[in-house]
DNA sequence: GAGAGACTACTCGGATACAGTCTGTCCGAGTAAATCCGG
DNA sequence: CCGGATTTACTCGGACAGACTGTATCCGAGTAGTCTCTC
């Protein structure tokens, strides 16, 4: 089980978008080039987020996404489920009820114990992934990026919009 | 992102396999009967729940499926990872070193910001997993599965060791 | 010079192929029990 | 009747196909900016 490498690209998408002049748009393109991503597939990615109401699109010249909410309003929970889905990890097939010792007509009381401890597990995950916004990964950014680097990359996507 | 059936089936022949007469064995066959599952398949989850150490396994006649440990000794966590593997569910891939504005031998002092939130999310996923053991789904399960259809079950398999 | 209209070029979005993993199945190697035979 | 070798039947384990989701790509619909022409 592993998340499927849209959730990284987004993730650091949004990062870049948090930075956005407000009001500018910057396209699909240039995110594919800044993080060396083909740049199709990429969209497939921002689509999500764009249904997901995180990010707002706009075509034409200058077209391209920025953020729809202050970059406090957007948790990794929120990217993550964009791309995800909101689904839990944990699936119940509900096998118990495969039991041939089971009469029929047998009432559950509670839903299955394995499932709920898978569940309990997601939650947590989620939690975690909750407390987290992207206006905190942005802080953390500046303050490790590289300054140069930093620097000249805002200048490099400023040049563009 | 969602976990194989395999680690459902798995948990609920821990807890049968929990409650077998020391000693014994029981085959693929009846668990697969039992959780009315594909037994060809199902095999290969028992596969790995043996590589991982959790089950021994024994040929011949009146061979099969044992814990390997108390089930005090086994946590969800064991059981999840033995199945879907020990890697973390977020894979970084390291974009960042694709941006065009990274002078070539610029050092990361940390790993990817994105990275550490993913992984931090992905400790509490786990952590939360390693708390319940398969003695405590025995005992949830007790309390909760209709008296008859418990009792019922362990006629069941133990007319068959 | 200014404004309106048409044009152009650029954007997103959904529809369309390819690949890898998950799911499901098969058969052979190996072993423990049961059987059979001799003492 | 008892012990041992043989047979047998049952088990796991790895090797082999099919289905579905994830990955990658293409092209069309729509729009904002630009250019041109007229007043």
């Amino acid at each position: 089980m592993v998340l499927k490498s849209q959730v990284e690209w987004a993730l650091h998408c949004c990062a870049i978008l948090a930075g956005l002049p407000v009001g500018k748009y910057l396209p699909t393109k240039d995110l594919a080039e800044l993080h060396g991503l083909p740049k199709e597939y990429l969209s497939k990615a921002l689509q999500s987020l764009s249904q997901a109401g995180i990010v707002t699109s706009t075509l034409g010249p200058s077209g391209g996404y920025r953020l729809a909410k202050a970059p406090t309003d957007t948790s990794f929970l929120d990217v993550v489920e964009a791309i995800e889905g909101k689904q839990s990890t944990f699936v119940c097939t509900e096998i118990r009820k495969n039991n041939p010792c089971r009469k029929a007509g047998t009432r559950d009381g509670k839903s299955c114990a394995v499932a709920r401890v898978m569940w309990k597990a997601d939650q947590a995950w989620r939690a975690s992934l909750r407390e987290t916004t992207l206006a905190d990964l942005v802080e953390t950014l500046e303050d490790e990026v590289p300054a140069a680097v930093w620097k000249e990359t805002f200048a490099w996507v400023t040049a563009r919009i």
